[in-house]
RNA sequence: GGCGCGGUAGCUCAGGUGGUUAGAGCGUUGGAUUCAUAACCCAAAGGUCGGGGGUUCAACUCCCCCCCGCGCUACCA
């Protein structure tokens, strides 16, 4: 049972993006949208609170995309940091600071984080031999090594994983290994690295997450937490042989950097500390305080991260669930000087149009990309967002559901509401507000029921069901256009003005309290409207009023909150969505890399054949294999064959393939297999087999 | 294969600890209306709650088995 604490302030964090390039809209599903809108939500009832982001800007893959890039690491990250800092804003994320993991506070920061648990000997040592370009003179980063997969004899195989089986490797396991940089072999040479001993934590892990956040956590993550604490955790190592991170701050340490996921999430901590410190310099390099924080000083951030009575929470997507319950908890328990989070209310993904959303595959609206496409419509997008989130299960956007939520809901409901109450009033009150007459029971029906609103969006939002909270801000619109059609002032405009006066009052006190209401989940629109209602910017708790604006109050001009999108435009967006994807699978995959020069004695020692399947089966217990009998005109023989996903056992059947005959037998899933099927990838890495023009005797020599 | 999360109206999704006729939005159909960006408002049709067993007076909700999707993990010599 989760002891429910006193919260005195609010510590909010969005997912560090990685500064490798931009970052779509599935991003802001997971971890920018939602955290949003309980940091804005949680500053309109006044409380006190941070909300920290910023660019994640180490690991391997900055210096790889440096690389494809033809640039330096230095640029890759100023660019990057740049222009998903810039989206983010322009979609109304309003962190306090967006910092990045660059700068030296964070460097400090995560040093001192390391050298803590260091001098606390809580970390291990252990040496291991590691592969080392010797003409690069540097150890190599698995992703830096390739070598043939000792799984599917694919030849550029990276030593963390074969992109052509799937499987996840360690270096060592590769055939032949070859450094990218030089293209020589490398050489192994101990190295020395630092583990935090995560299976220490277990029990504490235990107590905290299985017995304290059973009913309090969302199930997605509480059952991913479970499965890793079950399964037993292993001592992750903290530092890399890298040049590019923050250095090992301990003298025997050279060429060595902290693991970026060790960093990575400190960087709430340094991006709070940057807040801080730049409030107090009354600077602001990083920071946008969206609040008046008063006087501070610069050591105060240690309140946001080590007090007791703030609430820490992470918002991320399903793939951070682990950094962020497991292992960057216990670099915080373990420091012994901060709090861990209160909730990670983690979503899951959001797919596009059937498919995942994937950058590199070019099936993906990117954050700018819809920002130039659609300027000014960043509360459409926040919208559509917010009534589809994840927040159970995958989720779906697609082109058309935009459209519909913007005509359909921002337009028809929302947006035709607030103008009917506010062109009503201009026409027969020449925009001011007029003064309430009698009661009627429909009148005191609606006002109590307006009151109702307020905490029920309210208790969505602190119970993370932002889709929920969403819908009841969109219900309080659908309340202002039912008690128009109901009252009809516009009928009764002839007969009966205190009548129509006491109407519109009630439907501009409405439209005043979506402005306010709506400020967390359509900041945009809640400014415009507030603009157009000439109101100031009031608080949560005055909100669920039917006196938000006083009698004779003047209203500036209306003008439309939302516009139609017309079928055209969304037309348009499937197809630049198809076209990217299909300009991308032509240019994204460039031909793989040639193997070094072999000659001819070495192409002669391997026996490849054409036999004939005779028998195929699935192999019990295994996704990928599948157990064939194969005819190879010397002997009948069975192979095992990871081509599961792309072949049943019927459709190969009698199929005539082409094997390595002589190739040492290897046991799998204990069976033996006796040689190799050898297959084409195609591009989208289906595999297709090989296969002689016209049919030939089995046992038929390959030369 | 193991583990986790899902499988509810045409579509996108809600449905603490089992209990009257299973909900919402969109879409469809019909009605009403004209203040409003032909929008709003009312109503109806539409679901054997993945399949099969079981527990119970009673299951979408608990248990078991199976099927499908997603994620992690093992096996694609």
């Amino acid at each position: 049972m989760s002891i429910e604490k006193n919260v005195k302030r609010y510590t909010i964090t969005s997912a560090l993006p990685y500064a490798n390039g931009p970052k779509h809209i599935g991003h802001l599903a997971g971890a920018y949208i939602p955290a949003d809108v309980y940091a804005r939500y949680l500053r309109l009832k006044g409380e006190d609170v941070v909300f920290v982001c910023g660019s994640d800007e180490h690991g391997t893959a900055i210096p790889n995309q440096a690389m494809k890039e033809g640039t330096t690491s230095q640029a890759i990250i100023d660019k990057y940091h740049v222009l998903i800092r810039d989206c983010l804003y322009n979609l109304g994320i309003s962190f306090d600071i967006y910092h990045r993991t660059s700068e030296p506070i964070h460097h400090q920061t995560s040093q001192e984080f390391f050298l803590n648990l260091y001098h606390k000997g809580l970390m291990t040592e252990e040496t291991s031999d590691q592969y080392f370009d010797e003409e690069a003179k540097t150890f190599l980063a698995d992703r830096y090594i390739i070598g043939t997969c000792p799984k599917c004899g694919n030849p550029n195989a990276y030593g963390d994983q074969c992109e052509k089986c799937g499987s996840s490797l360690s270096p060592r396991e590769l055939i032949n290994p070859r450094s990218t940089l030089s293209g020589k072999p490398p050489v192994l040479k101990p190295t020395k690295h630092w583990y935090l001993p995560l299976q220490d934590y277990e029990k504490w892990l235990g107590e905290w997450i299985l017995d304290s956040h059973k009913n309090d956590w969302k199930t997605n993550v509480y059952g991913q937490c479970k499965s890793w604490i079950d399964a037993g955790l292993q001592p992750r190592a903290m530092t890399r042989d890298l040049d590019w991170g923050i250095k090992v701050p301990l003298p025997d340490a050279e060429g060595k950097v902290l693991y970026v996921w060790f960093d990575a999430p400190i960087g709430y901590i340094s991006a709070t500390r940057a807040l801080f410190q730049e409030l107090s310099d009354h600077k602001k390099t990083f920071s946008t305080p969206q609040r008046n924080f008063g006087a501070v000083k610069a050591e105060d951030w240690k309140k946001y991260w080590s007090d007791s009575e703030t609430k820490l929470v992470h918002f991320v997507g399903k793939d951070n669930i682990v950094f962020h319950c497991i292992i960057f908890p216990i670099m915080l328990h373990a420091s012994g000087e901060f709090i861990v989070p209160e909730n990670v209310p983690a979503n899951e993904f959001m797919n596009l149009e059937g498919d995942k959303m994937s950058t590199s595959r070019g099936w993906s609206i990117e954050m700018h990309e819809y920002l130039e496409d659609f300027p000014n419509k960043p509360d459409v997008l926040r919208y559509t967002m917010l009534t589809n989130l994840p927040e159970t299960k995958d989720s779906e956007f697609t082109w058309k559901d935009f459209q519909a939520k913007n005509n359909n809901e921002l337009v028809a409901i929302f947006g035709n509401f607030v103008n009917r109450a506010l062109v009503l009033t201009q026409k027969y009150f020449d925009n001011q507000v007029p003064a309430r007459d009698a009661l009627t029971s429909l009148d005191e029906k609606v006002i109590a029921d307006l009151k109702e609103f307020p905490s029920r969006i309210a208790a969505s939002i602190e119970a993370y069901r932002f889709r929920e909270a969403t819908a009841h801000l969109m219900d309080l619109a659908r309340l202002g256009n039912k008690y128009l059609a109901e009252t009809e002032p516009w009928k009764l405009a002839k007969t009966d003005m205190n009548r129509v006066a006491t109407i519109l009052n009630i439907a501009i006190q409405i439209s005043g309290n979506l402005a306010v209401l709506a400020e967390p989940f359509l900041p945009y629109t809640a400014q415009k409207l507030r603009d157009m209602l000439n109101l100031s910017r009031l608080t949560w708790q005055q909100t669920g009023s039917a006196d938000l604006l006083s009698n004779g109050h003047s209203l500036n001009e209306p003008s439309l909150l939302y516009e139609k999108i017309e079928d055209g435009v969304i037309e348009t967006q499937i197809k630049k969505l198809n076209d990217k994807k299909n300009q991308m699978e032509l240019a994204s995959q460039p031909a793989t890399p040639l193997k070094p020069e072999i000659v001819f004695d070495d192409f002669s020692k391997i026996d490849i054949r054409i036999g004939t399947v005779i028998a195929a089966e699935k192999m019990p217990k295994s996704d990928k294999l599948l157990k064939l009998t194969v005819d190879s005109g010397l002997d009948k023989r069975t192979i095992l064959s990871g081509i599961a996903k792309h072949y049943s056992p019927e459709d190969i059947l009698g199929k005539q393939v082409t094997f390595i005959a002589n190739l040492a037998p290897r046991k799998m899933m204990g069976m033996e297999s006796q040689g190799m099927i050898l297959m084409a990838e195609d591009k989208d890495g289906k595999l297709r087999l090989l296969q002689p023009n016209e049919t030939v005797a089995p046992g038929s020599t390959v030369s």
